[in-house]
DNA sequence: TTCGCTGCAAAGCTTTTGCAGTGGT
DNA sequence: ACCACTGCAAAAGCTTTGCAGCGAA
């Protein structure tokens, strides 16, 4: 759980600016909680058109490298990011027969981690937990094909 | 740590066929432990250049369905899938800016997996779980960009 | 002046899919 | 005759990048 402050001090100790674009993308993204890159890069097009897609995908991995955003693939369409801050972190349980995710915490993950990244002298930014199985409904029935969810469509922004 | 035969039977409940090339493909996953889908599809495309790769990346598909491989998205390159039976399972510790990768065991969280899955109904496949941070050296060390590991070159087989 | 940052557009890479044919794990 | 499966090749989808110009320190 870090703040935004953090973050910012966390750009800085890279030698990075905090430009307008920078500020505008982590605000959305904060917004969101959740998203989707081009959810992101829709979103941020609309209140500023001029902020090019790659900027957007520049600004995601520079906040990945600081541990403000973490990067889940699920499997089925784009992957979804998700901020580390301003929320409690929490992991995923997901079926892999309909597509059902489970958030949930386990602060005893949490205690164990750190004690491994020290044995490794890591010095923690962020992480991903996900795991995949069966729920109780899917269970019991043995679909020939899993249901698919529908792609990311994205219409352009007309700038 | 599943063994070959669990594969097959999971696989016969989704009632799908364990063809020629599906054994092939698994075959081939098997001998590698960790791969990429490109190296794979040209690897299994040396001994039968007759499957496409569409194959390979639909039994890639099948074959995490049933819990028999992981995907890890590494954020440089490509995703790296990994076999989970014929092997102890293991997680990763990575470096974000010199991208070092570290495997590690922590069997207590195996045991709290269970815990948290059974709390949901859910019936265990395969989990993935990676903490990001940085490692002893490039704590000390700031530079501006982070180094970036060359793009996966992959010749296609002449059939 | 330096150099990090950006917009733009194109390229690049991985993965998916439509379709017609095949075969029976 | 059914239908899961496949090869093929193209399409789709997501992300990255080369380059020239801009702007803050």
């Amino acid at each position: 759980m870090k703040r935004f402050v953090e973050v910012e001090q966390l750009l800085r100790t890279k030698g990075v600016r905090l430009t307008g674009q920078r500020q505008l993308i982590v605000r959305r993204a904060v917004a969101y909680l959740h998203f989707v890159a081009e959810e992101l890069v829709r979103d941020v097009r609309t209140i500023d058109p001029s902020v090019a897609r790659g900027t957007v995908y520049r600004t995601l991995a520079l906040l990945h490298e600081v541990g403000a955003v973490e990067k889940h693939d699920f499997r089925y369409g784009a992957p979804n990011y998700e901020v580390t801050f301003a929320k409690a972190h929490h992991d995923h349980l997901m079926c892999v027969q309909c597509g059902e995710i489970i958030e949930f915490q386990e602060p005893r993950w949490e205690r164990l981690q750190e004690e491994v990244v020290k044995r490794y002298g890591y010095q923690l930014l962020s992480h991903t937990h996900k795991l995949y199985g069966l729920c109780r409904t899917c269970q019991r029935i043995h679909p020939k094909r899993p249901l698919k969810p529908p792609r990311l469509h994205v219409e352009e922004v007309v700038a």
